[in-house]
DNA sequence: GGCTATAACATAGCTTACTATGTATATACA
DNA sequence: TGTATATACATAGTAAGCTATGTTATAGCC
């Protein structure tokens, strides 16, 4: 009759996670953006224009997720593809002015949901967060590196 | 030119999860399991039966989600579905043999995952990741309400 | 120059999440 | 008793991630 929830770092992080998704998804709705954007906002936002793959590099996802999440971009109308003159098979990736108008918005959003997350955290505590989260990704990320080869 | 990625408490708190998953993916696939089957596993495993509903409580997904997992089980073999006799509406749900004998091979493969994650971490660093988490999931779940109403 | 290997992208198929909505059974109450 | 409401589950559709694999263009080398 114990309620064995599952208390392990996997199921914690990845419940946090979850969360974190949707409070900033109802965030971005009201802007029409999608949380998936935002690596592409990040990498796009200062006007530079880069190639799927060097998108997919910087937002850390595979190359099919990356394809996937700017079809949908170019379907909101939130990304352009110029020919890329140096390499036809790929295309140089860059935000439209519609994109670029968003991206105050998007910057409030995130600011709001990073302080409601850390509403109850102190400073202290933020700091040791994001220096144990370095770590974690670390190792996570070596270990990962090992068995893909 | 500034290599500017996301460092947002949203954003790496998301890939720490998605590596955790992918870490104990990898680990499941050799037993043949799925890493959304867990909370099922935890729920059930000392044999108790129960209805969907409650193991979306208890897993903290939505009704479809849970309603998926469980077709995904029953296809793999790992739950049966008995007819509820206190409600024609739903059904208890139990863990087949198949999938208890799993259980071990299971919990080792958590363990190993979670040792992954926190190596490089003290104790100490890892009870506070622990106490950070539950605070912050307790705000967004807290906000997520307030939101629902 | 032509073949081979590599690299960039596309596509297919799967998982795990979500919201919205439909269906069927229980429950409540007039 | 019969209707209205609430509950449990099913289904549809979407997002964002993954792996595996196909296609096309570039690069390397004999």
């Amino acid at each position: 009759m114990t309620q064995q929830r599952d208390r392990s770092i996997g199921y914690l992080t990845n419940l946090a996670a979850r969360l974190l998704v949707k409070a900033l998804s109802r965030e971005l709705d009201d802007i029409g953006l999608s949380i998936g954007y935002m690596p592409v906002f990040v990498a796009l936002g200062d006007g530079a224009a880069m190639t799927q793959k060097d998108l997919a590099i910087q937002a850390m996802v595979e190359q099919p997720t990356m394809a996937a999440t700017l079809s949908r971009m170019e379907r909101d109308g939130l990304i352009a593809r110029l020919t890329n003159p140096k390499d036809a098979r790929s295309a140089l990736v860059s935000l439209t002015p519609q994109a670029k108008a968003k991206m105050k918005d998007l910057g409030r959003a995130v600011e709001s949901v990073s302080k409601l997350a850390s509403a109850g955290l102190t400073k202290a505590e933020q700091a040791q967060y994001f220096a144990t989260l370095d770590k974690m990704i670390a190792s996570l990320q070596a270990a990962n590196v090992d068995s893909t080869d």
